[in-house]
DNA sequence: ACAGCAACATACGGCGTAGTAGGTTGCGAG
DNA sequence: CTCGCAACCTACTACGCCGTATGTTGCTGT
């Protein structure tokens, strides 16, 4: 315990380096195959060891997979958390890097951040069940993550920006769609074409929120 | 053989009753669990029989879920390209019926158009790797239906509807926040309360297209 | 120099599940 | 009446994979 962060997240410590490692594997398993078509093994070939090494640090399958989740929608709150926040700055132009942000960690070729985003559907996932008090800081931090698109859109109907629609529901939408690229971008374009794909996400959410023209 | 169909979709001929009780129970069982979790037995047992009469129908857990892929992209087709290419109605008025009716299909119970939509990840399946006949089939299938928002939103830009931006991420973009609805809507949901998402929907595309105001 | 622990590797048990092989039932035709 | 086939059911096998139990190695403090 060198450092004194909340809990042992965000920053990796000296000491961690080995997790941290079976953490990125993880990740990169995951992000390919789903939960239940990753093997333990597939994840310590990936590292280019044995399973030895994966349980050394996590007691099971759906530990280390929740852990990715977490780090996961750890690193997206952190990156998105000071934008919405950030004073001075009208809510459309935060809104519109929030967006641009997102869309950018979307396409970015494997990280826990895609996991979080991605494998949302443990629903009906029995191995999941003994690890609630995991689930449910997940959980909260996807609430907050979608909290924070939504109250930048709120902001932006008091002050006149946007117009008056349900926020909730314009989160949710930005977000699907922000979080199905995945599903149709493969990695090996170029910066300036994954540029242009983040720029038309970001114009077209602002656009879904103010009034139409004639 | 009693029905002169293509390829025998769309009409399930009486003969072909049984099968069509497993497909459904199949879609079901897809949609709640996924393709790896969802076990034969349990496709059994949602129909309250054993394996022998899913086998006796099918080769193998790919081919039945892939059959139930390809029955949902086709009931998708079926539902959209009529709207689609209905002449005498401007494009902006068929893209917004394109986009209810298929946020409305988003929000049934199961049905095999969510496991369509829904799992598009079979990649990195090794499973289907001896399919690729069928797979190439939904592929196509896929493909029809992204262009046939493509090409509303392409008409629409034409005759001076929509803004000059890239119909093809425009489309992707509308139908990811559409196949993004099963994972937060949650059924029992009252009749009216889906119409108003659904008009959401369809409004905020709309608006994502045309010229911003103030 | 030696104890002890972290950081792995190896080998194995046991269970869930896909697929198979061989019955059994019932109906329709001749 | 019975032949035959469709429509299942039952019992079994084979295999992949999670988790565990038991090494082995190398560093580090004293």
């Amino acid at each position: 315990m060198t450092d004194a962060t909340s809990k042992r997240l965000s920053r990796p410590g000296p000491a961690e380096a080995g997790r941290d490692a079976v953490l990125e594997a993880a990740a990169e398993e995951f992000v390919k195959h789903g939960f239940t078509a990753t093997s333990m093994d597939g994840i310590a070939d990936a590292l280019g060891s044995t399973k030895g090494r994966v349980y050394h640090y996590y007691r099971g399958k759906a530990e280390i997979f929740l852990d990715v989740v977490l780090h996961g929608m750890h690193d997206l709150l952190l990156m998105i958390e000071p934008i919405a926040t950030e004073s001075g700055v009208p809510a459309r132009e935060r809104l519109s890097r929030m967006v641009r942000s997102h869309a950018l960690c979307m396409m970015e070729a494997s990280n826990p951040q895609r996991v979080a985003v991605q494998l949302v559907q443990y629903r009906g996932m029995p191995e999941l069940a003994t690890h609630t008090e995991t689930t449910e800081r997940i959980i909260e931090l996807r609430r907050r993550y979608e909290r924070a698109f939504r109250d930048v859109v709120s902001e932006g109907i008091a002050d006149g920006a946007f117009l008056d629609v349900d926020p909730s529901l314009a989160a949710k939408s930005m977000l699907g769609s922000l979080n199905w690229i995945p599903m149709w971008f493969r990695p090996g374009r170029g910066a300036d074409e994954v540029a242009r794909i983040a720029d038309f996400f970001s114009e077209t959410a602002l656009r879904s929120l103010e009034a139409e023209g004639a």
